[in-house]
RNA sequence: GCGUCCUUAGCUCAGUUGGUUAGAGCGUUGCAUUGACAUUGCAGAGGCCACUAGUUCGAAUCUAGUAGGACGCACCA
């Protein structure tokens, strides 16, 4: 490495490299051991996903807090794995099959998950190959599938608990139909938007009578399900009609006029027609009134037979024909645009149908207490804290979940019809263990295997992701490494799926370990594009992160995503932030370059934190270092990774590169660096990459390997993480330090207004009761401004006309052999005298108001009179100054 | 409809228990630059802290209301 080092950092060069070697190294492998583990496991994507924004973010948070614990000595373990999303999958693998041809209906169930797993297998896992691009740090020798073998005997085992604790029941319930995916969904998947929709007022005949009632409806088409009209029995408008039937338009069946308080008197007409089969309230007034249900509809969304028209044909085709055929037969009164909130199906985006159906349940209510209490009273801590309302409001209302789906591709439910009736089935591990059970139940020995049928029904997705913390270490069979890893650390996740996952994740925490399943959750935010639209493939705004590194790098767009989000806030995404992570990937590269440039061949270079305690620069850049230690160890406590990620970023830019390195350079160009200085640098620099490295994991490494090829040989993500040491901040010398900064940035700025150009040589005299101090390092301030003569002193008789300035309360004057420019100056002083008379106006509005002076505490009282003392010294001088002008 | 949260510079956000004339990054403007880096350096401009009323000696910060926004829950056909 000599001077062929480019100046240009390019990622692509350097970032695989990295990656291979920590993979053959094993450095992100963790066995149990004496240490204490740090766990993370990660929201298994779906197994045939492709990466998006949203997994970029949640897996850069996730690696940041993984390579820094396993930096800090914890056995580090960050479990990945996939998911088998029982109803995206299928979706996916059938429209895959229709585009070949295939009808789903056409093959059998094997046959129909041959090519399922196939799909996984060809497509499955892409997902994690793409989490290593980004730098993920995972313990890939874990990776678990939610259908694994074992991980399914978890899930069939757990089923089978709950149904002996009385927790699981099969039901006929109201439930959420999906009729694209033809199955139940639970309420979590029914996503409710507002759309644009008409409001049909439809007249119904009174039987025996010529008289009409008119009720309004959104769905027309369900009027052939209709078994009632229903009125508010104190309506007086409809007093008459107590007793009397109502026949419903085009199908002309008689139905009675029943009377509910349900019934809002002041929507619509106050008429409500009532349809059991296809509305959950309706349902509820049917049960009331032991109404008729007719299920009109199939479980594709087409009419059924018992709905007697338009069988067979798509329900939103029949409520554009039923809508004439209702205005042909005189009953349709008028149509009205009206705005309602529609339930969609949050895998498929159809419109969901209320739909009777026997499906199986889990009881919630007692489940979920010991996961709410222990959330609400902080043992497991949510930040940002805010989703702990929106999660007791959950847990508190919390209803049965439905946990059959009507699909092939996921777990089996493990129960075993032997008869036609509801009750007559039973529930087992194995056909052969169902037998016997069933024998026992139907009082029939003579039961055999083919006797027995299982369900056909597979069980929810999230019936298996609930397991996950637990399964992914074998949990349910094996105690070792359970019991070492369990309760995880951190989960990282988005707040959508709170209640799909997180909550229940809690729940089988406490039943199957008796204890939370982690101790922190993440919550992250939504990654928007710039008008602020979600992310999604329909809309086609998101950038595509393997694109995205390949400009950026993984490095940079970590940064840029690190960079502007703050727990639970969402992210407004402009690739654009990824090109400041490109540029400070580039600043540090040649930060080390210019390092490097300097090191000799030959030389062997010892990096040492051992400073020069001789240099001011040297003790301000350690007390500098480690009082960034401590400060993003609090960042890291309180989940702030953006503004950790700030202050690092601001002390190598800021810090290192704009000043100590700066001050290190030899004092002419060309001169040799000495070797002491290097090694100090590299010391230096080395305690900056290992702050860096969980966040910039490649470009850390690139360096520290760099840096450590001319001593010690060891790998930055295994290194320690800098502790931080109180001694070694000394703030006297920061506050010197700043001060002499500040100095210089005055002396650069009167440069800049004057326009004298940065190589003229300037004449400096600087009064100040720190003179001594200031004169023992007065060469910092030579080595950054050119300097004709340096005059310090406590106290001196002011030169007159000259630029000036005021640093906290020393003055600097410039002289500028006639280079300045008087009228500037004035204006400058004036400006800054207007400035301090403001701030003593306001200093002196308090401390002449008594109430102030008698009621504030002595220590703000006192703090005003130093700030009157400092401002009014700091006008006198001034205004010495600009009398020398008038 | 009920509940929770939010509104600070052009943009994205900090702002601890009320106590400097409210900060940062990006962007923008000006100047500079053969020397690690134009992917750079230096400097400047830019704010009625959404609005109104209170509490207080003192409010970006506390209280109430108004307007706008986000999310969660429940929904009237």
């Amino acid at each position: 490495m000599k001077k062929e080092i480019p100046a240009q950092y390019d990622p692509s060069k350097v970032e695989d490299k990295w990656y291979s070697y920590w993979m053959e190294n094993n450095y992100f492998h963790s066995e149990p051991d004496d240490r204490e583990p740090f766990t993370i496991v990660i929201p298994p994507p779906n197994v045939t996903g492709v990466l998006h924004m949203g997994h970029m973010l949640n897996n850069t948070i996730q690696d940041v807090l993984t390579r820094k614990a396993r930096m800090q000595g914890f056995n580090a373990c960050w479990v990945p794995g996939t998911d088998h999303a029982s109803i995206a999958t299928e979706a996916k693998v059938v429209r895959k099959l229709r585009e070949q041809g295939i009808k789903k209906s056409d093959l059998s169930r094997n046959e129909f998950l041959e090519h399922a797993w196939d799909w996984t297998h060809e497509h499955g896992g892409i997902i994690l190959e793409q989490l290593k691009k980004l730098g993920a740090s995972c313990d890939w020798n874990r990776t678990t599938f939610t259908m694994d073998e074992a991980y399914s005997e978890s899930v069939i085992d757990t089923f089978i608990d709950l149904y002996n604790k009385g927790k699981i029941y099969r039901g006929a319930r109201m439930i959420n139909w999906d009729p694209a995916a033809k199955t139940a969904l639970s309420d979590e998947e029914v996503i409710y938007k507002e759309v644009n929709s008409k409001l049909y007022h439809v007249r119904y005949k009174i039987s025996d009578s010529d008289e009409y009632v008119t009720i309004a409806t959104t769905r027309p088409e369900t009027i052939l399900g209709d078994t009632a009209i229903c009125i508010h029995p104190d309506d007086k408008r409809y007093t008459h009609l107590h007793g009397k039937k109502a026949i419903v338009p085009l199908v002309s069946r008689e139905v009675p006029i029943i009377l509910d308080d349900y019934v809002d008197m002041e929507f619509g007409t106050g008429c409500l027609k009532v349809t059991p089969a296809h509305d959950v309230n309706d349902y509820e007034i049917g049960q009331q009134h032991n109404l008729e249900t007719i299920n009109m509809m199939n479980v594709d969304g087409t009419v059924s037979k018992e709905g007697e028209l338009y069988t067979g044909m798509d329900r939103f085709e029949v409520r554009k024909h039923i809508e004439k055929d209702l205005d042909k037969a005189g009953n349709l009164v008028k149509t009205q645009d009206y705005q309602n909130k529609v339930g969609f199906s949050e895998r498929t985006d159809v419109v969901i149908e209320p739909r009777l159906s026997l499906q199986w349940w889990v009881a919630m209510k007692e489940l979920s207490q010991p996961a709410l209490e222990n959330v609400m009273n902080d043992n497991i801590r949510f930040h940002p804290e805010k989703f702990k309302n929106t999660y007791r409001h959950w847990m508190e209302n919390v209803r049965d979940w439905c946990i059959s789906r009507q699909l092939w591709w996921g777990h089996r439910i493990p129960a075993y019809y032997y008869g036609e009736g509801d009750d007559d089935f039973v529930v087992a591990k194995t056909l052969k263990e169902a037998v016997q059970a069933a024998r026992e139940k139907s009082e029939n020995s003579n039961l055999t295997e083919n006797d027995l049928k299982q369900e056909e029904d597979v069980l929810d997705t999230w019936f298996s992701s609930w397991l996950w913390p637990i399964s992914v270490f074998d949990g349910f069979y094996k105690k070792d490494e359970i019991n070492y890893y369990y309760p995880t650390n951190d989960l990282v996740t988005a707040p959508e799926i709170m209640f799909f996952w997180v909550a229940r994740m809690i729940i089988a925490g406490y039943e199957y370990r008796g204890e939370l399943p982690f101790k922190n959750v993440y919550y992250t935010g939504i990654v928007r594009d710039k008008q602020g639209r979600k992310m999604s493939k329909s809309l086609g705004n998101s950038p595509d992160p393997l694109e995205l590194i390949s400009e950026y790098g993984a490095d940079g767009v970590r940064m840029g995503m690190l960079f502007s989000t703050p727990a639970g806030n969402d992210l407004p995404f402009d690739p654009a932030i990824c090109d400041q992570g490109k540029k400070f990937s580039n600043k540090i590269w040649n930060a080390f370059r210019f390092l490097a440039l300097n090191m000799e061949e030959g030389v062997t270079y010892k990096p040492t934190t051992e400073i020069d305690s001789e240099n001011l620069v040297d003790r301000w850049m350690m007390s500098r270092i480690h009082q960034t230690i401590k400060e993003i160890e609090k960042d890291f406590q309180n989940y702030k990774l953006n503004d950790a990620l700030k202050k690092v970023y601001s002390l190598i830019w800021d810090d290192f590169c704009d000043w100590y390195i700066e001050l290190a350079k030899p004092a002419k160009y060309g001169d040799k660096f000495d070797l002491a200085k290097m090694n100090i640098a590299l010391g230096m620099f080395e305690q900056l990459m290992k702050l860096l490295h969980p966040f910039m994991p490649f470009i850390s490494e690139e360096i520290w390997q760099h840096i450590n090829e001319r001593s010690k040989n060891q790998a930055l993500c295994i290194s320690n993480w800098p502790e931080y040491d109180a001694e070694k901040v000394n703030k006297e010398d920061v506050s010197l330090f700043n001060s002499i900064q500040g100095m210089i940035s005055a002396l650069r700025n009167i440069r800049s207004e004057m326009s004298v150009s940065p190589k003229d040589d300037i004449e400096v005299l600087i009064k100040s009761k720190n003179a001594d101090r200031i004169t023992e390092n007065e060469w910092i301030i030579r080595k950054l401004q050119s300097i004709k003569s340096l005059f310090i002193a406590e106290d001196f008789e002011k030169p007159k006309a000259c630029a000036s300035a005021l640093v906290g309360n020393d003055e600097i004057y410039v002289q500028m052999f006639g280079l300045i420019d008087v009228d500037k100056e004035i204006e400058r002083i004036k400006k800054e005298i207007s400035r301090v008379e403001g701030f003593l106006k306001g200093v002196n509005g308090k401390l002449n108001n008594a109430n102030f002076v008698e009621n504030a505490p002595e220590a703000v009282i006192e703090n005003e009179r130093n700030k009157k003392r400092d401002g009014e010294a700091n006008l006198a001088k001034l205004q010495e100054q600009l009398s020398d002008f008038e």
